[in-house]
DNA sequence: ATTGCTTAGAGAGCAGTGCTCTCTAAGGAG
DNA sequence: CTCCTTAGAGAGCACTGCTCTCTAAGCAAT
């Protein structure tokens, strides 16, 4: 079918770019809870309720901005990883991870208010409707575990043995692993999860400034060196 | 000094205590972003106007709940901690430190709301008194801090072998490491803060919602088996 | 081309918010 | 009893999200 594109079609896509634009750029300079669409609409140059004709609610504008926000997450985090694979090749799954975790970190830091909305306080009354936000709220996830599986896989990475997982979690956790292609088993899937959430853990109490202000230097190496931990844990070397 | 209560300082002191117990209840059942001066005041009887004579602004009601909130959460982690003390002797670092993630985690999932106050995304523009929240803020990593420590000196706990820590990071956690009584050196210091932030991690993705529905005997038994991974990472066995 | 549906935007309005101001009445100390 | 302080009332300002109705322009079929 040929999809004719009328120039009020062209002019519609334009104007909800420039609706992202202008929010996005509130949200990094005052946060997500001074971002109004009367605000949005002022800097269009439009009257308030005509915003109304593309978003249907605040709320909307906000499921637009996680979206947004998950992909270019996702997109800084797999070009630094590319990159680094680029230049070093695939030996190397530690230093792949560090990749990973720092990308996340030099993310967060610089956009903390997107940050908050995707790993934050979720929004009262809100809920973003999974349909849109889990292709692209799973994929640095996705890199992490696929990072971790390759570890796993060629021995450069042994998980330290533990107690063996209870049946619950171990079916659940099963019928999960079956979506990857190669070994991972439960208890894969338990230590990716691990290693995800201790990361997230770290970056959101930087982020987020739950430890006073700690000076830049330190706090990167603080940062680092947590890194390495979370590596370890995971049986990475 | 005989320090006298008026009347009148005694229904201010209640009045105080009511403002508070109506918004932390507001707090629990519409989050913080639907907590308003004007329906806290119109559940006081009183004319909106009114409760600023208590209360100077929105933001200093936060503050409130957010010094509220940390001590309710310190308490109940106390509390867990001491019973099972009380209950089994103190020999038993590992129980310990999973009776006090458990509790951080019961909490947490109880008043999202209030949880997320303290450890999710800053509201925008408000900044917590340092003075008024370091106290009680800092509680829980303190318990934390004395049920690792207790555990590396009486060698239930052995710090895994790392790369030594470099210079800026040494020297600043060293001089943290002299406010705790005995042994800890700065590796400790940084290993402590990792496990708080991986524990806060792990109950914030669930808190938080991050990933999606999980029934809860699975959420249950995945938590617990990070919290065996985050022990390891400390070197508890 | 004219008809007729769809759309972008304007404008007014509602109910709610935080916060400030002024005024009244009661509390309490000298 | 006097005089200062305080709790609360009430009006008002500037803002919010959102809805409604109306006008003018876009666009497709006849």
């Amino acid at each position: 079918m040929p999809e004719k594109f009328t120039p009020r079609d062209r002019a519609r896509t334009q104007t909800m770019a420039e609706i992202v634009a202008i929010a996005r750029r509130q949200l990094l300079e005052q946060g997500a809870a001074a971002l109004s669409l009367r605000a949005v609409a002022r800097e269009l140059g439009v009257v308030s309720s005509a915003i109304y004709r593309y978003v249907p609610s605040r709320d909307d504008l906000l499921t637009l901005l996680v979206v947004d926000g998950y992909t270019r997450l996702a997109e800084a985090v797999d070009a630094a990883v590319l990159a680094h694979r680029e230049k070093h090749g695939v030996s190397d799954p530690m230093a792949e991870f560090k990749t990973l975790g720092h990308a996340v970190r030099t993310w967060g830091l610089r956009d903390p208010a997107t940050y908050g909305l995707l790993f934050g306080t979720p929004v009262p009354g809100y809920e973003a409707p999974a349909e849109r936000t889990n292709a692209p709220g799973t994929r640095v996830v996705l890199r992490l575990a696929e990072v971790l599986t390759m570890a796993w896989i060629d021995g450069a990475a042994v998980l330290p043995e533990g107690s063996p997982l209870p049946d619950v979690l171990r079916s659940e956790l099963d019928s999960l692993a079956q979506e990857f292609a190669a070994p991972p088993q439960a208890d894969h899937m338990a230590m990716l999860f691990h290693v995800w959430a201790a990361l997230f853990g770290l970056v959101s109490f930087e982020v987020f400034g739950q430890f006073g202000a700690l000076n830049k230097p330190v706090a990167e190496a603080l940062f680092d060196n947590g890194l390495l931990s979370i590596a370890a844990m995971a049986g990475l070397k």
